[in-house]
Formats: structure tokens, sequence, C-alpha cells
DNA sequence: CAAAATATGGTACACTATGTATCATAAAGT
DNA sequence: ACTTTATGATACATAGTGTACCATATTTTG
């Protein structure tokens, strides 16, 4: 056999203990799970989950790989900066978390929570970036774009976050056009609030 | 004696754990330190350790409430919406983490950092709000101002995190100015283009 | 289908770290 | 000076980790 990965066994008992921890971090916490906790739940034993992963913290980390994969195709086929649309396309991410929410509940609660937050986040410039440089093409702009991609990216997430973290206060529908609003119109504008701002007239800058 | 936190003994040897703590966070990282570890830093005992603390974890808890009261003074001077001024106020806090780089990136990046990030996001959010409802008073707002403060808030330190990864890529008081143009000038004038963006006044919205 | 290859499960073991109990001593407080 | 109490040393029970070995079961391959 070359490759041990097409081995029944091997996907087998792998997905068996992905499955097993996500329960368990569900129902109690990441850090309170212990090696034989998920092999109990795998239906497997504490040797074989060695011969898989070096520990729970791998084992999280191939989980967590899972779980963004399936974040980003669900994401995919949104365009983040399309400012007309309506719906704003963010509130494709709203409600695909408010599908999985309590999975990403506990995801971004545990243990690998960083690392997860920064991948998406990573992507997130990425994909907002593309976006930009495509829709605006052969335009300079006053701003380096990474940075400005950078904002979008972390607004919105960090509204997803704290969203994540207060479901009840409001609707996915809602939260997804105030952020889409705030992003593109500025604060000012969310606050409904003219001024002279002849200051940004001379805004950037270098550095 | 009343409170036993008034002996010398008790505030010497805590002090000394959480010293021992955050330089063992910068020396190897959160995970790989064990009780042992901190008490040996500490030159105390490991009995000792468990009479103060429930676990490491615990330690953790105060060591992150001194850095957070220790951030929270640091950035009460500063009025985050205070759009004209110029260094923007948020390069108070930049500088500030900037003198506390290593710090703040292990803290960041240990096992409290969520609570931090929660905690610190939430302060920000307190003061923002507070600080747009005192500088418009009797104003009416188009949306409610604990989301547009929510977004300033996480817009600012999903900024600051990213440059605490990145902090080579650009200088402190770039950062803070970018972040100051955006969060208040909005996307659009961040990427130099004028649009007949009419969806904008009849903008908001009931939930 | 048979044979070779290999993943699994059971048991046992060494090791590390945790958290607690006890008691003599040192160092505070009064 | 006297009392209170925090500390440090030692010892111990417990839990969890990671590995070794071997018989068995299952899959792949020819």
């Amino acid at each position: 056999m070359k490759n041990p990965d097409e081995d029944l066994r091997v996907r087998r008992t792998e997905k068996a203990l992905r499955n097993a921890l996500i329960s368990l971090i569900l129902k109690k916490g990441y850090d309170a799970i212990t090696v034989q906790d998920i092999v109990d739940e795998a239906e497997t034993s504490r040797v074989t989950f060695y011969r898989h992963y070096k520990d729970k913290a791998e084992l999280l980390t191939t989980c967590l790989d899972v779980v963004y994969q399936d974040l980003v195709t669900h994401m995919a086929p949104c365009s983040l900066i399309d400012f007309h649309s309506d719906p704003p396309p963010v509130l494709i991410l709203y409600k695909y978390l408010e599908e999985n929410m309590a999975l990403y509940q506990a995801i971004l609660s545990s243990q690998g929570s960083l690392m997860v937050q920064k991948r998406i986040r990573d992507y997130l410039i990425y994909v907002v970036q593309r976006e930009i440089v495509e829709a605006f093409p052969l335009h300079k702009f006053p701003l380096p774009v990474n940075l400005v991609a950078l904002h979008i990216a972390v607004a919105e997430m960090g509204m997803l976050l704290w969203w994540l973290d207060n479901p009840t206060a409001y609707s996915a529908e809602y939260m997804a056009r105030v952020s889409h609003t705030l992003n593109f119109g500025g604060v000012l504008e969310g606050l409904g609030v003219k001024l002279p701002l002849n200051h940004h007239s001379e805004m950037p800058i270098l550095r």
C-alpha cells in the first residue's frame, strides 16, 4: 500500500476522533477533555489515538482545519465589498454562523481559537483586498490597500464575534446591515452627523 | 489580624508569583509552564503556591487583571472619538503597546487571551459609547449607539492586534492615522472613491 | 479467494504533574 | 515579648500522558 491515508480504517478512526472532539467541546469545553474521553466517545483506544495524533492539541488543529474549510466554502460566493447590494453580502456569513451557532461559539472559545481567528482574519483580508483591486482596476489608492482590507476584515469579524457572544441582541439581518453601513459609510454617517470635514481632504499621508 | 492580604509575606509571595508567571510566559509560553517552574522562578514552594491559587489558570487571571488595569490606566486620558485631533488619539495606545510589545504579544497569545481581548473590547465599547453620547447630547442617532461604538472598538482593536503580529510593517504613527481615517471617514474615503451614494441617504433602518 | 500488509485493541509500565496533609520553623503582626 | 500565621520540607494519593509489545481483526493487493 502506498499511502496509509487511503486505508478505510484510518479514515474511519480519524473521522471518529474528530467528531468525538467536536461533540465533547460542545459538551464540556476543550480544556476539560482528556484523551481517554475522546477515545471513549469515538469508541476506539488510547493507543490508536496516539498512532494518529501527537496529542489533544494536534487533533484540535485538524478539526479546526475542517471547520475552517467549511466556513471558507460558505463565504466564497459572497463579495464582501459590493456596497450596493441589498441585503449586504456579509449577511451570508451571519446566516451561516446562526445555523452553526453552538459549534462556532464553542470553537471560538476553545484553546485554538486564536489560531482560527487569525486564519479567518487573514483569509478575509486576502479576499477583501483582492476584491478591491478587482473592483477598481488602475485606480490609485490614497491608503495602502492591505490596510483598508484589514480594517474592513477586522471590523466585520469583530462584529460577528460580538454577535456570537450576544446573539439575542439583534437579528442577523440587522447586524449585517449596520456592519455594512458603518464600514462603507463611515462612523459619522452612522451617527448621522455632517461636519465640515475639511481635514479629510488633505488626508493621507506618508509614512 | 483582620485581613490576611495585609500580611507582608502574602503580598510579597503573590507578587513574586505574578512576576514569575509573566517572565515565564515571555520565555517559554503559557502552555509549557508548570507550577514547579513558577515556584522555582519565584523562589518559593509548591505548597505555598496552592495556598494562594487554585491552579495555574487562576494565577494567570490575576496577572491579566493587573495588566488590564495598567492598560486601562494608559488609555484613560485619550478620547478615542475626537476625530479632529492630530495626532489621532489612538496613537497613545499604539505607543503604549510599542513600549510593551513583548509583554502584550505574549499575553495576547496566551491561554487567557480570549478573556483579555473581550475585556479590552468591552471596555473600549463602553468608553467610546460614553464619549459619543457626551459629544452629541440631545442628538438622535440613526443607528444604535452601542453598535457604532462596537464597530469603532473592534476596528481599532483589530488593527492593533494585527500590528502586534506585524510590528515592522508600518510605524505606530501611520497605523494610528490610517485607523482613525478609516473609522471616521469610512472605507470609501480611504479608497479615494466618490460614488453617487444615494443609497446612504435612505439608509437606516428598523429591525 | 488467498496471502500479505497493516491498523487496531488490550495490557502493562514509566513518567510527569497535580493537589493535599502534616509538622516544624520563620517571620510577620499585636 | 508574645501570639498569630505564612512558609518550606517531606511524603503521598491520584490522574493523565506517552510508549512498548503482541495477538487479533480488517483491509488491500495479487
